[in-house]
RNA sequence: GCCUGAGUAGCUCAACUGGAUAGAGUACCUGGCUUCGAACCAGUUGGUUGGGGGUUCGAAUCCCUCCUCGGGCACCA
């Protein structure tokens, strides 16, 4: 429609002899019924140009293209009018609505699929957690971020590779492989995964405390640590060089992706592949040293021990790739691992997400990527997403320490089955322990993602327990509700009736709520664009919002009504299109509550 | 010190990338369950968009300058 509108502008302006570059014209969609559906600021951008009255403008404007409409008989555009400076305002007829419903109802489940990126490879990596460390909330934010472009690629029609990158060599393990030795505590073997893994974190913990401690004459740790990171890189190529470190690696490695497993499992992530970074450091060494020096394409320099990459010469820093152990950084690994993605997948598209403590660290080891493979640079998308922090509640006032995400997903799931159990009157009331704690788990999943998805990305996100846990107004359970009071119409009526359901022009009303419909794909495609997913989740609470309003005043159900058949197909539409707006968010729908 | 984000209602956030009277939620107050699910709906109150200057028909948005806060700046990830 507004392209439609647009060309029709376009040619009103060459009728006239206005020399105006097409590109420049903005159409919006307007947010107050009263300045109709589309408006346009033509007439004001080129009352400069002309040095002419802008409402004039318009009038010559509209003139001409009521001539055009006439001679093409459309009848998409209701009317046009000037309105405030010099607004074209155009209201679009009711007919064009009806159509725009008949094919919504008719693409059903499929609702916002497009081919926009079809036969494109996207992919999508985030989460990046590391073995032997803690799940922090940090990671569900890049979890959550990420998942949410993993899905609106797939809704695009890419074929999308859902990954993550997960660090199982370097300090950080040797840390906590030091951790392990030292603590003096027996390993977890008979206890629960999430127990194994607690343990690990408390480990590195440990040892990273040891690590940064002012040594002392006598204090070994530091010294001991960085010959264990040595030996990690040694046993990854030939276990035999120290079977000891080994058991004790591999062990913990095992307990790191076993317990990681359940914790994807909660967070509804699926990877199609899991990049290791023992599996990445080798071709990145083997990369960067190929073009060090007076060698290959003479990116890295190595002007003491280490090999570095000069960043100054491009605006940023310097950062070293291999230190002068001669052992990978993470930026060797990142460079291997841009190696292992093109390897496996040849990507259109390869998206990173990130904390923005990584932000200019990414930009540099990118554009080094991008000196090896230009490829690598082009293609590669970069989305840093800012801090995570609660604001009220007992875990917010710990100090130091991270928090778990396994802890905080659990207090709010504790949260809203408490509020189950209060409910009167609960539809859930027949319900099982285990089927009432499965939905409070996908409903405090659905106001921890939410609430991460509706800011902007890139900002910082202040949680708040006791709002986002009241789930009234703005929030993911807020949304599910609508779904649900939806669908449970939809199950109560006789679907045999309304078989091959269509839309009678006679009874549309077309508010607000039809017309939101039609902008569904759009909010997934900015989401997309623009790599933040605030806009379709915001979209979906305008809908929402419009639908409850919609309920409140209706009895829809109600088959002696004239509009019956009209308004179950509204519910229909609207019910797809909510579930799989969700869906693009990562939020898994209820059928109660 | 250098680079880089951010500052909007008491609180948490929007504002279609320069457009119309800056919008939501929350909190406060008011009304609505004998009616498809009230985790809801309808309404009231709440603003010098950090301060100052500039650019133009028009600025939360662009430019300059201060103030405050976050992040980054060579062998961590």
């Amino acid at each position: 429609m507004k392209t439609q509108i647009i060309n029709l502008l376009s040619q009103a302006l060459k009728n006239l002899h206005i020399n105006f570059d097409t590109n420049n014209i903005q159409v919006s969609q307007t947010t107050n019924a009263k300045n109709g559906d589309f408006s346009c600021t033509i007439a004001l951008q080129l009352s400069k140009i002309l040095q002419q009255n802008p409402r004039e403008i318009a009038q010559n404007i509209l003139s001409d293209i009521e001539i055009i409409l006439k001679k093409s008989e459309n009848e998409t555009i209701e009317k046009i009018e000037i309105a405030g400076p010099g607004f074209l305002n155009f209201f679009i007829s009711k007919n064009y609505y009806t159509q725009n419903l008949q094919k919504f109802l008719n693409q059903n489940k499929d609702i916002g699929k497009t081919n926009r990126l079809k036969n494109k490879v996207f992919i999508a990596e985030h989460t990046d957690p590391n073995l032997f460390k803690e799940i922090h909330i940090g990671h569900v934010m890049t979890n959550v971020i990420g998942e949410s472009f993993y899905r609106l690629a797939q809704f695009a029609g890419a074929n999308v590779k859902n990954v993550t990158f997960q660090g199982d060599v370097g300090m950080h393990i040797a840390k906590a492989l030091w951790g392990i030795k030292n603590i003096g505590e027996a390993l977890p073997l008979h206890k629960t995964p999430y127990e194994k893994q607690k343990f690990l974190g408390k480990c590195y913990v440990f040892g990273e405390q040891n690590f940064s401690a002012e040594t002392g004459e006598g204090n070994s740790a530091k010294t001991e640590i960085t010959q264990i990171n040595k030996e990690i890189y040694e046993i990854i190529n030939n276990p035999e060089s120290n079977p000891e470190l080994t058991k004790i690696y591999k062990m913990g490695c095992k307990w790191s992706l076993e317990y990681l497993e359940t914790i994807y499992k909660i967070l509804g992530s699926k990877f199609d592949h899991y990049f290791l970074e023992s599996s990445t450091f080798t071709d990145g060494t083997r990369i960067v040293k190929e073009n060090t020096g007076t060698k290959g394409k003479q990116i890295f320099t190595q002007p003491e021990n280490a090999i570095i990459f000069e960043g100054e010469k491009f605006g940023y820093h310097t950062r070293v790739f291999i230190n002068s152990e001669g052992l990978p950084t993470y930026e060797a690994k990142d460079i291997g691992l841009f190696y292992k993605k093109w390897e496996k997948y040849n990507p259109d598209y390869s998206l990173t997400i990130t904390g923005g403590d990584q932000k200019e660290y990414f930009t540099i080891v990118k554009e080094a990527a991008g000196l090896i493979n230009p490829e690598w640079k082009e293609k590669t998308m970069h989305r840093a997403h800012g801090i995570l922090k609660l604001k009220t509640g007992k875990m917010s006032s710990r100090t130091g320490g991270i928090i778990r995400a396994q802890e905080w997903i659990n207090e709010a799931q504790t949260n809203v089955l408490e509020k189950i159990e209060k409910q009167e009157n609960s539809p859930l009331s027949e319900f099982s322990h285990e089927e009432k704690t499965e939905i409070a788990q996908n409903i405090a999943m659905s106001a921890i993602k939410y609430s991460i998805l509706k800011v902007s990305a890139g900002k910082d996100i202040v949680y708040d327990e006791k709002v986002a846990l009241d789930f009234s107004g703005n929030t993911g359970p807020y949304l599910l509700y609508s779904y649900v009071r939806a669908q449970s119409i939809l199950k109560k009526i006789d679907t045999t009736t309304i078989h091959n359901n269509t839309i009678s022009p006679r009874h549309a009303k077309i508010t607000n709520l039809e017309k939101k419909f039609t902008q569904f794909e759009s909010a997934l495609e900015i989401s997309l664009e623009s790599l933040s997913s605030h806009n379709l989740a915001n979209y979906l609470y305008d809908l929402a919002s419009e639908f409850s309003s919609f309920y409140a005043h209706t009895k829809i159900a109600d088959v002696t009504n004239p509009d019956y058949k009209y308004n179950i197909a509204i519910i229909q539409i609207f019910k797809n299109i909510m579930k799989n707006g969700l869906y693009c968010l990562g939020i898994k729908t209820v059928e109660k509550m």
